[in-house]
DNA sequence: CGTAGCTAGGACCTGATAGTCCAGATCAAG
DNA sequence: CTTGATCTGGACTATCAGGTCCTAGCTACG
């Protein structure tokens, strides 16, 4: 088995701005569609026509549909990640942890809780199919996770936090608030249960600062 | 349009035992693939051979896919609230809740975290695509929510929990946690984001006991 | 310019899957 | 035991979705 794909190391094939444009195509409306409808519920089809393109382009771009999906999940993962370090990367209080809370909610609330996280969706449809998929989104969310303990260790060592706070469990506990809140948003068509799992998340965290905020959560 | 079904409203279909056997052996292992699978990934003759039935009996039993769907919803959701009543209906303190807490842990580390929850899963899979389950589910939810609900307002009254803890907060945050512990779970291949979760919503929770604990948490 | 190879269009193929149909077995009520 | 409905087996069909292929444009580079 693995017979052919080592040859050749160095042989790159040329790429024209136009196939650049072509893929980039693909992969956006691959993400749009997909996020509304699901992964295994969007055709290749409806893929084409959303981006102009043809079978063939599909095909010369991505080996097979699931090569496709998999270049999706690194595609939207890397789109999560740069929007999240754009809120995170300077967070060093717990308002900075508020304000974030804020933009996610009214993000969802402009779908009325529907779709849920675009990463958490495709882990559910994905990690008993595809592990690949699934291993490339627990690294994502890893990293995401990661995010959120470097702004907690920030705080701890500016000495907002107390000593004993755990950075890495609050930060998956906060994220397993964030996923859950989504995915119950998502059934009842209805921001309010991630508004509440996140502040549940949040009030947890804030038993852990070394003095209480300033102002009201919100 | 629909100018069929309102016709006859006394007459019911007779229907036998052996009818009534087959109709569940469909959904049990309706149940079980679609479980592993996921629902779209699991074919009716996935489903028809591992219930030992014909596709007829499929067609007999329920008038199409969707039918048979909705049907597992409601089927799998009168399983999870049948179970969660077991743990819950009787619920009068802390502790009776990290007994809840490790049972589900514990089931679910069987798997390693793999599958998520049955409903969760449905959830994310179906809300975007057919309506009339998604409302059943997110109703299923509510009454799961309720039942931890209950319990926290039986603590409330009973003293143990003071008066400014909201039960049907407490309880949607707790949901959360475990959807989006579940969620990470099955993304990682671990159950420890579960463990996380939860106890980040028991700790919680356990900000609002009028006393401590007598004993730690595990 | 010329040409090699990337890029594009879209008809075509193929397998899988939802759904149909009908003949025959089984059941329940009288 | 008769009769009419339910239940069952499984072959059959239609459709759709993934994937192939061949021809024709474009682009980059010499």
């Amino acid at each position: 088995m693995g017979d052919e794909q080592v040859a050749a190391p160095t042989k790159q094939r040329r790429i024209s701005q136009r196939g650049i444009a072509t893929r980039g195509r693909i992969l956006e409306a691959a993400n749009r569609l997909m996020f509304v409808r699901g992964v295994n519920a969007t055709t290749l089809d409806d893929i084409r026509e959303a981006s102009q393109t043809s079978k063939s382009q599909l095909y010369h771009h991505f080996a097979d549909k699931q090569e496709l999906v998999r270049a999706l999940v690194k595609y939207r993962g890397a789109l999560v990640l740069q929007r999240e370090r754009g809120g995170l990367e300077r967070l060093r209080s717990f308002s900075g942890l508020v304000r974030w809370r804020n933009a996610l909610v009214q993000a969802n609330s402009l779908n009325n809780g529907k779709y849920g996280c675009g990463l958490g969706s495709m882990a559910v449809e994905l990690s008993d199919q595809d592990e690949q998929a699934r291993s490339m989104l627990s690294e994502t969310f890893a990293a995401w996770e990661k995010l959120i303990s470097d702004g907690l260790h920030r705080m701890r060592d500016s000495g907002a936090l107390r000593q004993d706070a755990d950075p890495e469990k609050l930060a998956t506990g906060l994220m397993a608030a964030l996923q859950g809140g989504y995915l119950l948003a998502n059934a009842a068509h209805d921001v309010e249960p991630m508004e509440v799992a996140l502040d549940m998340a949040l009030d947890h965290i804030k038993s852990f600062l070394t003095e209480p905020p300033g102002d009201p959560t919100r």
